[in-house]
DNA sequence: TAGATTGTTAATCGATTAACAATC
DNA sequence: TAGATTGTTAATCGATTAACAATC
């Protein structure tokens, strides 16, 4: 309901969460943007932006109260409960994913494991025995799963993403190198995470400081 | 040199490497950014306004010749030569990484693995041997690698940062949930991928979702 | 109360889109 | 040549930063 937040916001919300963790645990109870600002490494003026789209959390004179402001982060995010998960593609790096479970502090639980590779169907990865891509819809029919993450090669990708949201799954955590967006109605959310764009990304920002720098390469020779 | 590229278009360029490749094997020769905005998704006053940071890649009338749009898209991308790389955390998410090896056509090479854990050093993942990290300085002087990927837990992240530093790393692929931007140096380019906050993201985008189109999630009771 | 710091409005900056003359 | 489509300038839009009155 109300104004659609931008999604310059949305990225960085779970930064500041990060953040106020690590405050928390180090006990510190109260913060205020302009110290924020310093640790983080952004203006005050944009943490009280966007913090101000969603409610004024702070209180004049004072700032943010850690513990509050974090839980009113995590009520936003959605991580106040616990989101049921599935992997499907249960290679490395699915199995990676999987080993996740629980991380969070049990905002996210991994409840099942989906391969279509006979040879490592029933093997268990943290409890969670790996099942045929076959018994997924009847899987999904019989437990509440919010979120499905996708970790197959881009042949398959796209159509187990329409099994998916056949079968009732609207939030797509998608490793695939392919975009889904075409594929799923406006209904499911997709977050994509290429990693070879990541990658590449790291490869040009290499080159141009290199060739901002000079050749430094060459000094670990010495 | 020159006229610094604005991070916005940086971050588009891989995925026009993408489409562009599809694009080739599907056998395309030509296209326009017309064309190429319809499929993307995005305008096609963005593709060319993109491309013309980097040079006039096609021709009024004709179009982008695919091929070459996409060699030239490399070569800004450092992706026309083989960037070596290690993995430092053997963990199951550095083992997937190492598992991508020589993706993207040999523009990225992982030469060593490295991990702390005594159990599985000396273990094999795709020929390449699990070593110590106390061996690390010494792989580093002795062999030419521009890319650390860093799948450590936070604790021992910045700690490890500071040692690929030091041994003449200039390009660290973070997956550690922490930011090591404090700790390197301005000549050291850092990508982070913080898995955890694309999963936040997409958490929120499901929950505001949901309040959009209704508690659609009951329909999977069906 | 005085000092600190927010919430919020206004100003600036940058990125995206539209438009069209140049040109293949 | 005429038609198509780029390269590029100008207009618009959105996001960030600055400023300050409100207020704890």
């Amino acid at each position: 309901m109300g104004k659609d937040i931008s999604k310059a916001v949305i990225k960085r919300l779970p930064r500041y969460y990060r953040y106020l963790g690590v405050l928390e645990e180090a006990g510190v109870e109260r913060i205020s943007s302009g110290e924020l600002s310093r640790q983080m490494q952004v203006t005050a003026s944009q943490i009280r932006q966007d913090l101000n789209n969603f409610g004024g959390f702070g209180q004049q004179g004072y700032g943010y109260n850690v513990h509050h402001l974090r839980q009113e982060i995590a009520m936003i995010l959605g991580l106040d409960h616990t989101n049921n998960m599935i992997v499907v593609g249960a290679g490395h790096l699915g199995q990676a994913l999987a080993n996740y479970a629980n991380f969070e502090r049990n905002s996210f639980h991994v409840i099942g494991i989906f391969d279509v590779n006979p040879d490592i169907i029933g093997r268990k990865v943290r409890g969670v025995e790996i099942m045929s891509v076959d018994e997924l819809p009847d899987f999904l029919h019989h437990h509440d799963v919010e979120i499905a993450a996708l970790t197959l090669p881009k042949e398959n990708a796209r159509e187990m993403a329409e099994v998916l949201v056949k079968n009732g799954i609207h939030a797509i955590w998608n490793f695939a190198h392919t975009d889904l967006n075409l594929i799923v109605p406006d209904d499911v959310a997709v977050q994509n995470v290429h990693l070879s764009e990541s990658l590449m990304r790291l490869s040009y920002s290499l080159k141009s400081r290199q060739e901002k720098y000079g050749g430094a390469v060459q000094d670990k020779e010495a």
